[in-house]
DNA sequence: CCAAAAGTGTTGCGGTTACACCCATGT
DNA sequence: ACATGGGTGTAACCGCAACACTTTTGG
């Protein structure tokens, strides 16, 4: 007798975590390539089954410190997946979550359902499994739409950045240009970053390097 | 042999409605009182284990549609609720849904869970088993934010409406007095109802119909 | 004639947008 | 000297908020 044979068919639970980070100006999340059929050598999103008694955040920051090296990070829920189709195997939902942060180390692979570990732009995904298209499309929507509320941007910038840095991000995730000096006024309108006295040194050129207050 | 002995220990998904209506002119959401312990005879809210292939919003029709006889429906997905201790007797991953509808029939209680059935005014909710309340809290928040940004707000009116009532219910969900004269400048403005030729008359009172467009 | 609700416009302010030139520096 | 990016201010416009009186009608 195993197990198979008894398990009472029910839904399952898990968590997929969309982790946003950004590289030579350029959005990203980091995929894993799974190692097992019927998804194999496909690229997914990380993430696995809730454990018994532990909580949503809880998994969905163990997932994503099985992949890496993070303390301060911005993790929100953001949608759950139920559509009974969206893995072939058997019925998972799957809560969807969101991670910023800034050009953190990866670790080395340990999890024998991983093949490889990648960051990838968003604008040229791969074939995903499931349905972890939608899910990172539906992260995008919702990243954008916090943009506009909240100061969740800086979590993708180092604790020193330029103007000119942040005003790429904001144009990145709203996908269209932004004024420069109107930019500008606005942020230091809002009274969110002070700025350091170090310059940013790059080639002829130099910039002031700000700070989140 | 029976189950218990054998079961596998997972989480499991269910979801929760949510149900808002309009009563007197003030928001209600519809409360069950639970038979069994240990939350017997408290108040919750409808809601269900979701079955296996089943998909997240039809679990969450399913169980809006056991309590009342609606047909057209605004349905929901708003938060997922997933701490191992909300419900005392196992783990359980809830899925919250609102609704919003115009005073529907409400079904005969068949179901042996429920006890009872009722709309409860939002600012005298009783003690309410597992997390419910933070539940309605909740999807009050993102009732209020989706009606900044939706025309959702209708769907608790019936077709034909008074620009009074229209404006009671913004008052209400967004829990502060609007402008007469504004409020009307900005609903013809974004020209999403037209007028009827029909008059509601209150007493000595009349007042002008208007229907979604 | 008085009380209560329905209905109707204008003005000012504040925030957003549009827009162009100078500076510093490395080649 | 010139090419490139960094940095800065002003004017027009638009949406939002504040605000009060007239009309109707039942008692």
């Amino acid at each position: 007798m195993n197990k198979k044979e008894i398990k009472i068919k029910t839904p399952e639970v898990a968590v997929d975590i969309v982790i946003f980070n950004l590289i030579n100006y350029k959005l990203h999340v980091l995929l894993i390539k799974m190692s097992k059929q019927p998804y194999l050598n496909k690229w997914a999103l990380p993430g696995g089954l809730l454990k018994i008694e532990e909580s949503l955040d809880n998994a969905a920051l163990r997932n994503l410190q099985e992949c890496t090296s993070v303390k301060d990070v911005y993790l929100r829920q953001f949608y759950t997946f139920g559509e009974p189709t969206r893995d072939v195997t058997k019925h998972v939902v799957s809560i969807g979550y969101f991670a910023l942060l800034h050009n953190p180390k990866l670790k080395i692979i340990n999890d024998p359902r991983y093949l490889d570990i990648n960051w990838v732009d968003i604008n040229s995904l791969p074939e995903l499994a499931y349905d972890h298209e939608q899910i990172i499309k539906t992260a995008i929507k919702h990243l954008r739409n916090e943009l506009e509320y909240t100061n969740i941007v800086f979590k993708l910038l180092p604790k020193e950045f330029t103007l000119k840095e942040l005003q790429i991000i904001h144009e990145i995730i709203l996908d269209k240009k932004l004024d420069k000096r109107n930019f500008r006024k606005q942020i230091f309108l809002r009274n969110i970053i002070k700025e350091t006295n170090k310059v940013r040194i790059n080639g002829k050129y130099r910039s002031r390097l700000y700070t989140v207050i």
